[in-house]
RNA sequence: GGCGGCGUGGCCGAGUGGUUAGGCAGGGGCCUGCAAAGCCCCGUACUCCGGUUCGAAUCCGGACGCCGCCUCCA
């Protein structure tokens, strides 16, 4: 089983599935106020990632991902738009869903949204008022930190030096500056919903134990989200759990941010922060390949320079596929390990990258072992052992496919014009005018072709 | 102030007590009409200072530098 750093343990453990071959993963969504930019990019690949791997590996797994659809930078936005909130949670959540479509990213199993939770969300804080450990201020109803003992676990620091850390303070009311709202008593003209405590509407902190408990049930198996999440917000789910006596997730991961690089964003880099940007001129694969390239605790540097470095990677890859014509393996759907015929080679490069995988989700690793294999691939057809150069090729497109990067070997199709250069050139070629053949191929280049000659003529792809 | 992370060859980026990470870029060679793609060879890195050890990039201590969290955030 994969071992996976823990955060509320502060070490890397076996994942331990609450039931065999069944493994459930709540990750904390977006707030859908705004375009998601690369480190959302970067988290949806993350967990794409340890989803696909895991299914691929034959574990059952049940993902799901949810959506907050009311928010404070929600309520500011639609009122600096003059429009409803639904307005632009619409806009964005459909922004959110075409990027990581375009990512490559497989839909959540479920995609709960924080609205359609907010019944249940009354019920637990009344729950927790009843049981004392949350009370009521005139503008809200607050969670009491002080009773849960370990509140600071997933922080890794006690209540006490939290609290000295403290620097906003928004009500002094609260009997603790950590105290935090599980329920904000609506002002005017904000969206709200009837509870005991009088109009308003959620903390954002409590949606999650809701729809994750709900969801997947007490002791799910991980929680995830971004290094950001952890305190405050996944601290404080933990402390409402807590302090309700349920089981709540066994496995805490957090994976890191995207650096802009010392270049410092701006808008001479080319709009480099908008996932939708990125993905406009570059191909998402690229991206991926970049985020698997790292380790998903440790910061990535996302740069033209970076993202160029992985484009010429994964040319590398392509050109395995278009060497060996290995079909399409990876897309919308999960691709499964069992149903892969492995050979005797492929199996030992597989046991590797699992090996890899299982370490801590060692990605850089994996993607290390993978491009031996490719080498050793090429080398093997160049030796002209054309079965066992195949079947490593064909593992390599395989594991790959279980990360969730397709290789690609389909040829762009051919424009007329491009089409007689290449038959203009070909016959030059038989016709050893190489003046001619060069020329021919010159034109096919400005006409932004990369020219290859195989064994059947000329042959061009989009560069 | 508290807590945590990081400093690796031109660049990106793993690793973790002794054996080649890997990629990109660069140099040389093979192949090719010339290329492209592919293959082979090449750089011998680990912030600094002490210490532990037969042996440290890897462990311990210290210094310097950088970053993050403690407030909304993937």
């Amino acid at each position: 089983m994969i071992r996976l750093y823990d955060s509320a343990r502060a070490a890397v453990a076996p994942l331990e599935p609450r039931d065999a071959g069944r493994v459930s993963i709540y990750l904390c969504g977006p707030t859908v106020y705004d375009l998601p930019h690369l480190g959302h990019g970067r988290h949806a690949l993350v967990w794409d990632v340890l989803r696909r791997w895991l299914t691929f590996t034959g574990l059952q797994v049940r993902f799901v991902s949810n959506i907050t659809d009311i928010d404070d930078k929600i309520i500011a936005r639609a009122d600096a738009e003059h429009v409803g909130e639904e307005a632009i949670t619409a806009t964005y959540e459909a922004a959110w869903w075409a990027a990581l479509d375009a990512l490559g990213v497989a839909r959540p199993d479920e995609a709960p949204h924080a609205t359609a939770y907010v019944e249940a969300m009354v019920d637990l804080i009344e729950e927790l008022v009843d049981r004392d450990v949350a009370y009521e201020l005139d503008d809200g109803v607050y969670f009491d930190v002080s009773s849960v003992t370990d509140y600071g676990l997933l922080a890794g620091q006690s209540l006490e030096s939290l609290r000295s850390g403290a620097r906003v303070e928004t009500n002094l009311l609260k009997r603790s500056p950590l105290d935090f709202a599980l329920w904000k008593n609506a002002k005017f003209g904000e969206p709200s919903w009837a509870s005991p405590f009088g109009p308003g509407r959620p903390g954002w902190h409590t949606e999650c134990v809701v729809m994750s408990l709900g969801l997947l049930g007490d002791g799910f198996d991980i929680h995830g989200g971004g290094l950001d999440l952890k305190f405050p917000h996944h601290e404080n789910e933990r402390a409402q759990a807590v302090a309700l006596g349920r089981h709540f997730a066994s496995h805490w991961v957090h994976h890191g941010w995207v650096m802009v690089g010392e270049e410092k964003m701006s808008k001479s880099l080319g709009n480099f922060t908008s996932l939708t940007d990125l993905l406009a001129q570059t191909d998402a694969r690229a991206y991926r390949l970049l985020v698997l390239r790292s380790h998903y605790r440790s910061p990535i540097e996302v740069s033209p320079a970076t993202m160029k470095d992985a484009e010429r990677a994964l040319a590398r890859l392509d050109a395995l596929a278009r060497r060996f014509e290995l079909a399409p393996l990876a897309g919308a759907t999960l691709e499964v390990a069992a149903s892969v015929e492995w050979s005797e080679e492929g199996r030992a490069l597989y046991d590797v990258v699992a090996a890899a995988m299982e370490n801590d989700l060692d990605t850089p690793a994996a993607v290390a072992v993978l491009f031996e294999a490719l080498t050793r691939a090429n080398a093997l057809a160049d030796e002209g052992d054309e079965h066992r150069a195949r079947s490593l090729a064909e593992a390599v497109a395989a594991c790959f496919a279980g990360l969730g990067l397709r290789l690609v070997a389909a040829e762009a199709a051919l424009d007329d014009e491009s089409a007689d250069l290449v038959a203009r050139r070909d016959q030059a070629r038989s016709a050893r005018d190489w003046a001619s053949a060069d020329r021919y191929r010159d034109e096919l280049v400005t006409l932004g072709w990369i020219v290859e000659d195989g064994p059947t003529g000329t042959v061009v792809r989009r560069g």
